[in-house]
DNA sequence: AATGAATGAGAATTCATTCAT
DNA sequence: CATGAATGAATTCTCATTCAT
């Protein structure tokens, strides 16, 4: 359902699909090393532990590696998203939770996080083609529950929730792009606790905002 | 190795180095467009209307195209930056100046705006290894600014500076790529109309929460 | 490395080696279609429906497919041929019969025909090393019932029995590539109605022209 | 105006075209050695003494490089062939020099006879797509020799010209057929001798044959 | 200085063949 | 016997870079 390529012939078969898995996370590692052009896709065969033929009997090509990394994870978010999207809790509450979601998913993950910000934009053939759909569909659920907010009264009217939930996004991208850049100066663990919090901040800024427009009057 | 652009033996010579400018400013709008590995050195020169080889008479390499970008531009952009942020004016009016700056709504230097949100990401060694020094200088001045409004009380202090200076940076960065993204539905007019609006709404809103910390008490 | 087939330990197993055949039969059709080298070991293993590693319990690789087909084909073609060639019929009878037999229009045997017309040329290596001598077999067979004709009187003498065997070939050949060519506009039927009337057409004209010597005084 | 290909960038440069004529007579040479498939773009540009890049610089790709070859020697027969058709002389003269003239394309070349008999049809993709349009026109231009000889009572009427004219050429190929695959028994120019003599003599019986059925009443 | 034809290293991809199940 | 997932050698093509003019 959420998975692009056409080719997984496989899929059902018990211990072979986790090949895929393993493929994916190997390309993962790779490219958020040493950036998607740069790795070659006997890279990722390599780090995967198979035949450099093998990538091609679960991705299209070196291009659907890439996208399916953004699709499958970016696929999952957008389901969770959803449910906390229509959750019975307050609108911040709501949004402090979005925020936590799209950070957890980079958990530890800082590759995972460098291949999202940094390696889908190098080209914007794919960015354009593939993400820009998912990409959306994930901003306009969270303009949504900007927009609710707004009709609760509890945000500001004065400012789109479109441009609310863009530089939403933005601004926890580029806290994960430092994140993902900086050097391996700290642990990594001391580093988690320092996106979270960075985070934190971050979502109060950004509600505060949101609400600021009555102060005013 | 780790010196580049050892090559510019030019430089000074009178009208054969604006050649180098013409090659500089065409590569901005090949590489904003297809981005820099899709690019080849060939599409460079002719958009700069001088044969493949001219282009290394003045550079390096390719990698030295991109690298002078970031030196060139970013360079003059952070010294434009440098001196809004030093302005006898109140802190929130200059975040509004480095906001409308960053957008290249200032001095219609559209240019200046999309190497950093577009040729920032191109490539992951080059981002790491020149890129993120500069950006790195970049974002502190923004920083340094807030932190000024936090001293001076105008801001709240219970967020980073830096965390701060950085969402600013996404936010922005956020607008511009769905900016980037959205097809060719409208003219490049309204586009901008619509841009800076959204700039606007930003800014207010990203000003507002920076003040926030003020009504929880 | 010269001799070729070792493989088939089957052959004289049951029902078995009936696979071999399909395998066969299967192999002709895709070759005819795709021609040899764009068609995959994996395409005639789905058209004759086995795995793809079945093929190879029949035959040692890919080449030995097609000498098999030569070998088995063009020998059942030239026991045929070596019949008609032979029969107590007047020797333009029997060059009418051969042009039957060629096009596949003799007893439905079309499959026969194509082995020539189509599958002869697909790699000239094979060709030259196991093409060619069953393929001068062919042509001496028919190069023999033309000589019977001059010899007894009924053909001139001065055309070279196997350049006039040739000609018939090569007549009968461009036919079948026009044939073949034409695109699918008419129906299979009409198809081969006209290529029947083309062919009686093509043997009229050469067994006159076979004759013609006589008038030439 | 016979030429497919769309990259010679050069063409009007003097020294620099004849680049891809010696690409071109280099691949006639080792196509009829190994065959298309069999060949290797770098033998190509070994057997050229030019570098494997070059031959992108005057060919799209290498089948390109084999249509070129078709294209380019039948494209001038055609040329030629217009010229003969339309010439002031009885049209079995006529018939004669087509003839002479689509065997002196090959004179002294096996090479190029089987590249354009075995070779263009290993590839039933680019036979069809290109070869058939041009051969077409060849055809169409022997068929229309053949049709005046039938209105001016020459030839026979009960053989379509068409035919008439696909059996024609398809002898002519049968024989070079068999004189291009034929070991190197004997001297080029015993071979060639044969060849000449061969073709006379099927000029002759084809002739006949054509002027036949008026004997028949 | 400028040119652009030529180079050739490098990378993606295909597909015949194998072999564990 | 049969299967088909996995393999990896082989090949085409691209494009940054050079250098003779």
């Amino acid at each position: 359902m959420n998975t692009h390529s056409s080719k997984p012939k496989h899929k059902s078969g018990r211990g072979s699909s986790d090949k895929r898995e393993r493929i994916l996370e190997a390309a993962i590692r790779v490219f958020a090393q040493g950036g998607f052009y740069a790795t070659r896709v006997s890279d990722i065969a390599k780090e995967a532990g198979v035949a450099d033929g093998t990538i091609y009997l679960y991705f299209e090509n070196k291009d659907d590696v890439l996208i399916s990394i953004f699709q499958d994870r970016i696929g999952k978010l957008i389901e969770v998203l959803r449910e906390v999207a229509g959750r019975d809790e307050p609108v911040d509450e709501r949004v402090r939770r979005i925020i936590e979601l799209q950070l957890g998913l980079l958990e530890g993950r800082r590759d995972l996080a460098e291949v999202i910000t940094v390696n889908l934009r190098q080209s914007s053939k794919l960015l354009k083609q593939y993400g820009a759909p998912l990409f959306t569909e994930y901003l306009e659920l969270i303009a949504s529950v900007i927009a609710e907010g707004q009709r609760s009264g509890v945000f500001r009217e004065d400012v789109s929730s479109r441009v609310a939930a863009r530089a939403l996004w933005g601004g926890l991208d580029g806290l994960a792009l430092t994140w993902a850049l900086g050097g391996g100066d700290k642990d990594d663990a001391s580093r988690d606790a320092a996106l979270k919090k960075a985070a934190h901040q971050w979502g109060e800024l950004f509600l505060d905002g949101l609400r600021g427009g009555t102060h005013h009057a």
